[in-house]
DNA sequence: ATGTTTATTATTTTT
DNA sequence: TAATAAACAT
């Protein structure tokens, strides 16, 4: 009977299946079916090896590929997947550090710090150690914190190792860091992982409990973790060794983020024992498509041998295009994918554009409403990062976590209550001298109980006192009310006694929207409220939405073209694929152009973009890109000439119908476009923009460049004469 | 305490 | 270029 979660598996994926004892190394190729393969291991232990859900442990990067897992699981199992631990390293963590975190010092209300609460503190800190913020901007002290935090240093550790001057700076401020998220009850991103590490090391009856129950661990996108990530993966495992990692060495991107390939090797040295199986056979693009990704990598020195392959068809060639800039890269884009469209080769939501910065999406963007061709944007501010989400936020984390100062800072004058910088500035003056937490600090000056530590120093003015009083009374109240109301009705009083509504609606350029964010996380908070008992709702909601960051994702209901960034895509396929951009500087970007590992990383990019093809790969570069306010000209990417020839099709400029029929061939002489249609001088009328003269003209590829000066608000504008439909005037 | 002007600085961003 | 932050004036 349960022999079926082998079915439809090929001999490798049915290998990484029937494994199940002892540590696995899966090595798993774009397209090769590893989350299959992921789910359906899972649903063998359960099923044929009679493992309790309960004892398996499956660790991914993303809430995403969290929830897709937990989909496919409940198909595969039901209900008989009941208890399985599925989701992210910084979820599970979170979940130890609620549940026994108090030997590392966290109490079970603490909040979890993301990046930009982390840079607020960090700019105090660096304040209070009078350390200049000009010489040592704050993103690179984060960073390097980040950094430390990531191969589990702790201040100690990271100043006995710190050499030069910087990091000796550093580490001062690390360690002041450290106090600080101590005294707020705050954990940042980073420390959810080095906490949980620690909390196993020095609490063995901890360890002990989590090692014993999780009789199998999986870890998805093992190429994406860091040291720490690894360690804590190792702990868990180190009494059953039932560890399987998968992962592809070639997809790693994120090395930014610090994590670290070489946690491959690391895991091959840790279990010699380590069974490897290999993923090659790709399910997902043409044979074309496949070979032009194995070009593509194959330069990259640091590589675990794997031969990708297909049996899918041949497919059409790739389609490579040099437009003169970025406005016309994205017009020849936006018309290519209409044409599809309406030669029913593809649906609009079956196309993608990918990127490497996301400022490239604007000229996208331009040319989608130009043509008028839906698309989606995807990425740019995240909801829970929104300003009036985070306001929310932060007045309901302090009433959960009085100790949160950071969410204290953030709110007490939003609105405007009164209460500036230097009200502000004289409570924690007078905080500091008396150690007390800052909301001490605040309530003992509202009060006007003394003066200071010393005797001497009347604190605060008669408005400024009223105002802070005020201040306080508002949160008391709220901590009063929140013992009653669920999440949802509390959000409701906080916005109600603080204003919140009309102070963007009246205050606010962006009112009308901000405030629909508003009942939208409102509408998020109700919906949680249904499944989680009440008195457990704050903490729950606070947790998710400090780690779950993906409520405006992808929609693939919606017949619109997606733009979005290289790295964004991992892990998404579309039938049809635009990379654009493939320019020295661009992709590969500047900042790696000296750097050979950085540079194998950008190709790894690349790589991945080519993967997310399934039917039909365009590559783009411009002659000329508008880069930082001027027009710089750009040569085509190392990246192109590794795409061997005999793949290829040199898109003209503008393409014919059917011309995707042709051959494969080497890329032809771009063709002339015939006599010049207009010269300067004529008159002529544009069905969007008007009437214009035509300012100059000249041959383009296969086309005419028109440049027309129209009368109205468009102004001078660049047209391709074919496309452009202009009629002359006489 | 808050609105205005100037200066600065520009990859990627799973949690 | 354009967005944002810090400095500045009111």
């Amino acid at each position: 009977m349960p022999v079926d979660v082998l079915e439809g598996l090929n001999s490798a994926q049915r290998e990484a299946v029937e494994t199940t004892e002892g540590p696995l190394l899966i090595v798993a190729g774009p397209g090769s079916g590893k989350t299959r393969v992921i789910t359906h291991r899972i649903a063998y232990l359960v099923r044929v090896c009679g493992v309790s859900p309960y004892r398996i442990a499956a660790v991914t990067f993303t809430n995403k590929a969290a929830k897709e897992m937990r989909d496919r699981l409940q198909r595969l199992l039901g209900a008989r997947g009941q208890g399985l631990t599925c989701g992210t390293f910084h979820a599970f963590c979170a979940t130890v550090l609620r549940r026994d975190g108090r030997p590392v010092g966290l109490e079970p209300n603490f909040v979890i710090y993301d990046e930009e609460d982390q840079v607020d503190l960090l700019k105090r800190t660096m304040e209070a150690a009078e350390v200049d913020s000009n010489r040592y901007p704050v993103r690179g002290v984060q960073s390097a914190i980040s950094g430390a935090k990531s191969v589990l240093l702790d201040p100690g550790g990271y100043a006995a190792r710190a050499t030069s001057p910087y990091e000796k700076v550093v580490a001062r401020v690390y360690e002041r860091y450290q106090h600080l998220l101590a005294r707020n009850q705050a954990a940042d991103f980073d420390d959810l992982l080095l906490k949980t590490v620690h909390l196993f090391q020095q609490a063995p009856e901890a360890l002990a409990k989590y090692q014993s129950r999780y009789v199998h661990l999986l870890v998805d996108e093992f190429q994406d973790t860091n040291v720490a990530q690894y360690a804590l993966a190792r702990l868990l495992a180190s009494q059953h060794r039932n560890i399987c990692v998968v992962g592809d060495p070639d997809q790693s991107i994120y090395s930014w983020r610090h994590a670290d390939i070489r946690n491959i090797l690391s895991f091959r040295r840790d279990y010699p024992d380590a069974k490897m199986v290999s993923l090659a056979e790709n399910y997902r693009s043409t044979k074309t498509i496949v070979a032009v990704a194995k070009h593509l990598i194959l330069p990259n020195r640091s590589r675990v041998e794997k031969d990708l392959y297909t049996r899918r068809e041949l497919g059409p060639p790739v389609a490579v295009h040099e437009a003169f800039n970025e406005e016309e890269e994205a017009v020849w884009v936006v018309q290519e994918v209409d044409r599809l469209v309406r030669q029913d080769k593809a649906r609009r939501s079956e196309c993608a554009v990918m990127y490497r910065t996301n400022a490239q999406s604007r000229a996208f963007e331009e040319a989608c409403l130009r043509y008028g061709i839906p698309y989606q944007l995807i990425g740019g501010v995240r909801f829970y990062q929104r300003r009036e989400v985070k306001d929310i936020i932060a007045y309901l984390r302090m009433v959960h976590n009085p100790d949160d100062e950071v969410s204290l800072r953030r709110v007490i004058n939003v609105p405007p209550r009164g209460i500036g910088a230097r009200t502000l500035d004289e409570a924690a003056r007078w905080a500091q001298a008396a150690s007390l937490p800052l909301h001490g600090a605040l309530e003992a000056l509202a009060c006007q109980e003394g003066d200071g530590p010393s005797g001497a120093a009347p604190p605060l003015g008669t408005r400024a006192r009223a105002a802070v009083q005020g201040f306080l009374q508002l949160l008391e109240r709220l901590r009063q009310e929140a013992k009653s109301l669920g999440v949802a009705g509390l959000l409701d009083r906080a916005v109600e006694l603080t204003g919140y509504r009309r102070y963007l609606l009246e205050g606010e350029e962006r009112g009308e929207e901000q405030w629909e964010n508003v009942l939208e996380l409102r509408g998020q908070a109700k919906d949680l409220e249904e499944s989680v008992p009440a008195a457990e709702g704050l903490a729950r909601f606070l947790e998710r939405v400090a780690l779950v960051a993906d409520v405006d994702n992808l929609d693939e209901s919606k017949d619109a073209l997606t733009l979005i960034t290289l790295h964004q895509a991992k892990g998404l396929e579309f039938p049809v694929v635009f990379i654009a951009g493939l320019e020295e500087g661009l992709l590969p970007h500047v900042r790696s152009l000296d750097d050979p590992e950085a540079l194998e990383e950008e190709r790894r990019l690349c790589y991945v973009g080519v993967t997310r093809a399934k039917e039909r790969l365009y590559l783009l570069r411009a002659f000329r890109r508008h880069i930082m306010g001027s027009t710089k000209p750009a040569t085509p990417s190392r990246f192109l000439m590794d795409v061997p020839a005999e793949f290829i099709l040199a898109a003209p400029r503008m393409a014919p119908d059917g011309w995707m029929k042709q051959a494969p061939g080497p890329a032809a002489a771009a063709p002339t476009g015939g006599p010049l249609p207009f010269r300067a001088g004529d008159k002529v009328r544009h069905g969007k923009f008007g009437d214009g003269i035509v300012v100059n003209c000249v041959p383009s590829d296969a086309d005419h460049e028109v440049t027309v000066a129209f009368r109205g608000d468009a102004g001078v504008k660049r047209l391709l004469a074919s496309y452009a439909r202009l009629e002359k005037l006489a």
